[in-house]
DNA sequence: GCTTGCTATTTGCATATGCAATTAGATATC
DNA sequence: GATATCTAATTGCATATGCAAATAGCAAGC
């Protein structure tokens, strides 16, 4: 067995008791004064040590599981768990939010519209049967004048029924979705790519430049409700995301 | 005031009973069938309705809360929350766990190491002081014998002494810090470049082949720790995430 | 050695109880 | 009408209690 006498948990009196035992467990824990495999005494140990009652103890306990940071089992108690697999959290914020985050002015242009069954090509691009009813449009951004991305998508007329009398004069299609559907999940996926000729033309930039494409789905219960593929232009732009061992912020 | 009569909150007997209340009244949320702004009963009316103590409720709530799904508040009682902005979650694997998950055999190479006060060149693309002592690595990892993804990075040496003496022959760099370092933040970035002659003549790829670069920086209390550029050759590679609204899984 | 079963430890869950903090809405007062 | 005050609804927190579930370690039996 290892030594795994553990440093004194102190509660700072700030705020309800069960939060500072969570804090104080939690910073002994990222600090590393409590490495990977230490044992997290006892509830009952914890308890006495505190003056708390167990069920004070029991609930900082719990939180600081489901937050990953120890690993609990029964009779054979707890310990500090190891540092997960990391995620990268990206705010995903809508265009238009994206480019006033930038300081710049926003505009839309809508390209090209097409509803009803899907062309052979875009089925392709986006796998979908050619039996389902879509609306595809093409949207250019703009940001501070200059072309900001290059939005293709397709809506699931079928799981959005509305979009068929809307003409997105006012607000461009992702936001308007957001208020117009709903969705269970989503999948993301960030590649780089070339951008193609047209591509090219329509973004200002050289034919083959390299350029981040976000493809985006979305699913309600399993139903497609809209696909969108975004083309950044080089290395202009770039996803930041800051983040802390654990998955927290 | 809006209709705010809300469906049943039903349970199904499937675990431990606070979890279920959870479950039902998040399916309701996520469902649509309690859109934003729709209040929730109170403790003692679910209490009632349910059959449990109003701490079991109270247990279910609080869980939701934190999760962002409702907004409490004492007295006004508690509503439905909108959807945030949403995070796009990516996995961080470390590479050889990454090109496993592929299914090919892995390998690196060390290309170069150099240790003390950085090159000019390395001090700016890094954004180091000329004084910062540092290791400086560039790593080539194969997939399968083919160039997955090369690696340049830099390791602060007050943050990290061990480095001085380890070789990096049987375990790469990033697997390494994982076991000897600490970090408290880091920072993502991801962007679209095109490739420079030698990073292409390394990973194999034409000269401005696009390319994903991955640049991570992660700090111990405001104390640098390391640094390192990923540069993924061309469409062949996507981060890929999956995810739900109000951030769950 | 091997398996089987017992026992004590530790966490998990649910309840009942009581009080504190917040504040919407009603009421009283100016 | 405006303002101050009160009241009651609602959530937040902590405790005490009891039992259930899992299981490490030990003991007994083969």
């Amino acid at each position: 067995m290892m030594d795994t006498r553990p440093d004194a948990v102190k509660l700072d009196g700030a705020g309800p008791v069960y939060d500072q035992i969570r804090r104080a467990i939690r910073d002994l824990v990222v600090s590393g004064q409590w490495p990977p495999g230490t044992s997290v005494p006892p509830e009952h140990a914890l308890m006495e040590q505190l003056g708390a009652s167990r069920m004070t103890v029991h609930r900082a306990l719990v939180q600081l599981a489901r937050e990953g940071l120890i690993i609990r089992r029964r009779r054979s108690g707890t310990i500090v768990a190891s540092p997960p697999a990391s995620h990268a959290m990206l705010d995903i914020l809508s265009i238009p939010q994206e480019v006033e985050k930038l300081g710049q002015a926003y505009a839309y242009e809508i390209l090209s519209r097409s509803d009803g069954k899907p062309a052979p090509d875009i089925a392709e691009r986006f796998g979908l049967k050619r039996s389902e009813k879509v609306t595809h449009l093409v949207v250019l951004h703009r940001a501070g004048g200059k072309p900001h991305v290059l939005e293709e998508r397709v809506i699931h007329l079928a799981a959005v029924p509305a979009v068929a009398t809307e003409d997105f004069a006012r607000v461009p299609p992702g936001d308007w979705l957001l208020q117009h559907s709903l969705w269970s999940q989503a999948e993301h996926a960030i590649s780089a790519v070339g951008a193609q000729s047209e591509e090219a033309a329509l973004l200002d930039i050289a034919i083959g430049e390299p350029c981040l494409l976000v493809e985006r789905r979305t699913w309600n219960q399993d139903r497609p409700v809209t696909a969108v593929r975004l083309l950044y232009p080089g290395p202009r732009h770039r996803f930041v995301g800051r983040f802390g061992p654990y998955g927290q912020v």
